[in-house]
DNA sequence: CGCCGACTGGACCCAGCGGTCCATTCGCGC
DNA sequence: GCGCGAATGGACCGCTGGGTCCAGTCGGCG
């Protein structure tokens, strides 16, 4: 949303069309990385043409930000309808079980769309870091809504910062994410989820 | 070591120069990313000429792997003494704190120099993905020692694992710095160390 | 001192990439 | 059904980047 290429007028087989280069430029990427995806490959893959390419997008910095969007998407659709109902400790378990599975179902590449995405472009396109910032901040509200709920209800001890709670278990995530992508092996990811809820945990009252 | 490029007959001269690009390929990596970086903007850097570098490695893979040696020996290099002596729980919070001060210093930008690497080879180069293997392997070492050390010592709940105990403390700085370096912010790096900490030592007995 | 291999300089190649341009077709609104 | 802008096709361009090649220099060793 807001990626500023929102002032086109778009008919809708132009919007269909442009959904479909975003797809199939995702998916590339996300296999491949940013700066390895050719523009000639998402036409191939799309079967369109450059033209297209550049009548919907400004640029291919412009297309990356539409995927970053695109993922977010994607990744937050994949976890409901557990995501929006994490303020119970079943659930907050439920939900990290959740991620668990969806990771291995991977074999383990290619690690977290976002992060992945994040560690690409965070320290060479501002525009675009903003972005990851932004889907970060997304992903982060459901824990925080939860986290908040349950010291609503007296389920985390007074001194609890249910932010600070959050933060650590994205790092968790991210980080065992990463380690399961480097290694091949779930493990490192099952772990760091683990602990993560135990740490959690570790504020009930 | 043992990293393909080792039969080369190298005079003393000719090791000065080959580190000399080793050690300039290793910060433009580190500021601009592998694909960014050319071997233009390292033959400019260590003014040296192409067929030097040509001479000294097989290829840009090769250079890389011989970064990620060089990167590792650096950080591990950087966290001494402390990283030798993870045998009890306020040196343990020592090297954490030391960690977030290295980060800090950095101004959050980069994230983890390894970390950083595997990212973005990980899935693509084979040979380069177990060397960051390795490279995990190498730093984890300190920690599994201390840990062990620590269980040894009664300190540790029988049924804690140190293995586990240091992948979950691997992952939480891994995500924690990934997260300071798109949010440019120290918070979350710092909020996940000291959360892998607290995690560490709910095994105490 | 002279050989030989390590070392260096830099011109060159060429495939691939992001990006431009223009001509053509489509299809919605009047 | 026609006009006009959106949508499409695809040739083309300029440059950058990894990689090659050969000619020349340095320096250790006999």
């Amino acid at each position: 949303m807001s990626s500023s290429t929102a002032v086109k007028p778009l008919t809708s087989r132009g919007e269909v069309t442009r959904q479909r280069i975003i797809e199939a430029a995702a998916g590339l990427i996300f296999d491949q990385g940013i700066t390895t995806t050719t523009l000639d490959q998402v036409r191939e893959a799309t079967r369109t043409s450059k033209s297209q390419l550049y009548h919907y997008f400004a640029d291919k910095s412009d297309l990356v930000r539409a995927v970053i969007a695109f993922q977010t998407d994607r990744l937050l659709d994949s976890q409901r309808p557990l995501l929006d109902n994490l303020d119970s400790w079943e659930n907050l378990r439920d939900w990290a079980d959740r991620m668990v599975q969806l990771g291995q179902q991977r074999n383990c590449r290619h690690g977290c769309p976002i992060g992945s995405l994040a560690r690409q472009i965070v320290d060479h396109d501002e525009t675009a870091r903003l972005d990851i910032v932004r889907a970060f901040d997304r992903w982060e509200r459901y824990l925080l809504d939860g986290f908040t709920e349950l010291r609503a209800r007296g389920e985390l001890i007074p001194g609890a910062d249910p932010a600070d709670i959050t933060t650590a278990f994205m790092s968790a995530m991210q980080g065992g994410l990463l380690l399961s992508q480097a290694r091949r092996d779930p493990k490192p990811f099952t772990l760091a989820m683990d602990a993560a809820v135990h740490y959690a945990e570790s504020f009930r009252p």
